[in-house]
RNA sequence: GGCCCCAUCGUCUAAUGGCUAGGACAGCACUCUUUCAAGGUGUAAAUACGGGUUCGAUUCCCGUUGGGGCCGCCA
């Protein structure tokens, strides 16, 4: 069996105990890609066999999350409800004696382990009833019947050879019962079952490969290709969790990331092309992507260059496109919003190139939609020290802009003057106290654009205002 | 502890036997500039260590060290 002569078919199989993760998001991506560039199918399967820990709001943040990166999948299962087949296999295999019922509680196995350890075995169970036919019992489980002698090798495409000894792994669980499949088992079963041809997984799996590729043979399946991919690391390197921050991908949305952005950065961990371009879309990604280049050790998850991305990808964005993203994240200012599209376009294009996340924008409109309240003191610029040259500034402001009409209110009309006046008098002693009259901020855009904008009416009021806190 | 995986600037990475070890993010400096952002220019910063193999090792081999993962009736 070749790659070029099998039908691709790769898969993404989280279980829905917690939201969707940026590292299961990474390896959902790498399949994604894989099979398409392949066109191969990609397949989505829920592994919900553990119903205790299983529960369908995570299995609903899953869906959005992948749907929302554009990772769209041909196939869906879930594993809770294929249990016949498992029941079909477990009996097959019984019926051979490749497994059998082991009354082991749970205690004792934890006694066993921790002696073995004392010991410095590997902590194992061998179970002396392996060759009994024990009945099915609730106290009972399915263990895998392991005389495998030779060493379990398979090709990683990312590794390279791998090599387990099969004793490490003693009669390793398979079922709870008959009913109950466990994770290798069912996985095992579901990746031939449903024709996988690549199982590109997180590195986190490399030790379970052993136990499914036992399976397969018991069960004469083919085995397919592996790929393991590296682990994305926290700071403190460690698997990245909860605890690094925001590690659930939805929170990223909800954060203000762009969905590419997010893309872009994970195919970047992990992988380059061969050029040193950063940023790609997924048509490029498609086309340059392959499995040799992926990085073998595991990628720290970094921030910084997770805003950078956002950035180049918000400054991409056209004005229409920026304020309809945007609006989910306008709060407050929503009703504003719609009330006067034409408004919010010009402010989306002039918050374009100073956000970081779309979360930012709620607070860099507020001056569009609300009079600022500042001190007297924030419209001195730098060592101004006299009052007078403010007030006289802004005084002209007032009457330049007065002599506007109101119906043609563009920046082109009177920028032209404004600068005039701000080149005679100097930039920073006039622009400076005009443009923290008009917004109330320390920082802001450009005062022609935030007059603009404002309008008329607004502009006169706020410089009046202004004029005000000198008398 | 056992087994497995990994190792280039702070971080993500390029260079698979041959130029001065390249790029990006972050940092710093300068520049542009009314502020912020963006932009431009520049700068500092790495082959973990020890042995081999070789005319020549980031690259191949061995060892050491370090980091990570897994060792469930979770997935």
């Amino acid at each position: 069996m070749t790659a070029s002569t099998v039908k691709i078919r790769t898969r993404f199989a989280p279980s829905p105990t917690g939201p969707l993760h940026l590292g299961n998001a990474r390896s959902a991506l790498f399949s994604f890609i894989f099979s398409r560039q392949n066109s191969g199918q990609f397949i989505l399967r829920i592994e919900d066999t553990d119903l205790e820990r299983s529960d369908p709001v995570f299995e609903k943040d899953i869906l959005e999350g992948l749907k929302w990166l554009g990772i769209n999948w041909d196939e869906f299962y879930r594993q809770s409800e294929r249990l016949d087949i498992y029941e079909k296999y477990l009996k097959f295999l019984l019926a051979k004696k490749v497994i059998f019922w082991c009354p082991h509680s749970e205690k004792e196995l934890a006694l066993e382990r921790q002696a073995k350890m004392a010991k410095k075995e590997p902590p194992v169970h061998i179970c002396p009833h392996r060759d009994e036919t024990l009945v099915q019992d609730p106290k009972n489980i399915l263990r895998f019947r392991n005389d495998a002698g030779e060493n379990i090798v398979f090709d990683d495409l990312i590794r390279g050879r791998i090599n387990f000894s099969p004793k490490i792994l003693g009669d390793f669980s398979v079922a709870k019962n008959l009913r109950s499949p466990l994770y290798n088992f069912a996985v095992a079963v579901d990746d031939s079952e449903t024709k996988i041809s690549h199982v590109i997984r997180g590195e986190d799996h490399i030790s379970n490969t052993p136990k499914q590729i036992l399976i397969q043979e018991a069960l004469g399946f083919q085995r397919p290709f592996y790929a393991h991919l590296p682990m994305i690391l926290g700071q403190d390197r460690s698997k990245l969790s909860k605890r690094h921050g925001a590690a659930s991908l939805l929170e990223y949305r909800k954060l203000g990331y762009l969905a590419e952005a997010v893309l872009n950065f994970l195919i970047l961990l992990g992988w380059h092309p061969k050029d040193e371009k950063e940023i790609f879309t997924m048509e490029e990604i498609l086309k340059e992507f392959i499995l040799d280049r992926v990085q073998k050790g595991g990628a720290v998850f970094n921030i910084d260059k997770l805003n950078w991305l956002n950035r180049e990808y918000i400054k991409k964005l056209d004005a229409p496109d920026l304020s309809s993203r945007l609006e989910e994240y306008a709060g407050k200012w929503t009703r504003q919003i719609k009330n006067d599209p034409e408004k919010w376009l010009k402010i989306a294009a002039l918050m374009r190139e100073r956000l970081t996340t779309l979360a930012q924008a709620g607070e860099n409109m507020a001056y569009f939609y609300e009079e600022p309240y500042f001190s007297k003191e924030l419209l001195f610029w730098k060592e101004e020290q006299n009052a007078e040259n403010i007030l006289r500034h802004l005084t002209y402001f007032y009457s330049l802009f007065e002599k506007f009409d109101e119906k043609e209110w563009i920046k082109e009309k009177f920028s032209k003057e404004v600068m005039a006046y701000a080149d005679k008098e100097g930039r920073g002693w006039t622009l400076w106290p005009l443009r923290a009259a008009l917004s109330g901020r320390k920082t802001s855009p450009d005062p022609i654009d935030i007059a603009e904008i404002l309008g008329k009416k607004e502009t006169l009021s706020r410089l009046k205002k202004a004029i005000s806190l000198f008398s």
